[in-house]
DNA sequence: ACAACATACAACCATTTGGTTGTATGTCAA
DNA sequence: TTGACATACAACCAAATGGTTGTATGTTGT
């Protein structure tokens, strides 16, 4: 099998996107109305461009979708993008339960073999 | 209310731990059974020292604990923090259906105000 | 007592990250 | 068409991150 590191590195981008507060709380805001960016940026004490790039960051981890209207970008919480990092806890949940069968999967994608 | 920030940090260290695939493997063993840091860092391509500082920002984070056996360290997984992190996303999708009513406590922890 | 093992931690380095300012491009309204 | 707005992106900077090697401190077994 070759899946591993592929998958790895969606899940490295949606962790690495929550493990910011301005970030979680940009996808808070978005799941609960689309916002445009610059609606966003007006709620934080920082420049456009760094809440730009929060919302780029939120966008390639596929936790938020953006769709045009007219000049304005507005974006939308992807909840099934939060479901799914809810399911790779629940996973490890399993693991510690002991009910995973398929430990294989989960478990040991060495590093050293391919 | 105060609270905010102190818990925020938290939330960004457990983030945080899990945005690394290192780390999200060793988890998934502690969470199967107690290992030794240096049974850990066998497993691994890298210097004991690296897996080590892995072990220790998921023990600051709560996400595992250790406990001291002669002179090894044993760690194991602490379902409970997996189980909050699960639960901060199950948040956010009551978010997104709507159904918080709280919404000030999730949303707009405004920088600006203390 | 001593040698080997297990861990912790400091110092260092390259890369990434989170912010800044400035510039370019596209869209709307008059 | 032109000016203002909305976004994107490049270049830059400081701090954090993920790795290294080396050293110090316990603990174990003989």
């Amino acid at each position: 099998m070759a899946t591993a590191t592929i998958e790895e590195d969606r899940i490295d981008a949606l962790f690495g996107a929550l493990a910011d507060r301005t970030r979680r709380d940009i996808l808070r805001r978005v799941l609960v109305a689309e916002h445009s960016v610059s609606a966003l940026a007006a709620a934080y004490d920082m420049s456009f461009a760094a809440v730009q790039k929060h919302v780029a960051v939120l966008d390639r981890a596929g936790l938020i979708a953006k769709r045009r209207r007219g000049r304005e970008q507005l974006a939308r919480g992807e909840v099934g993008a939060v479901r799914s990092v809810a399911s790779l806890l629940s996973d490890l949940e399993e693991l510690w339960r002991g009910r995973i069968t398929r430990i294989d999967d989960l478990l040991a994608e060495d590093i050293t073999k391919e």
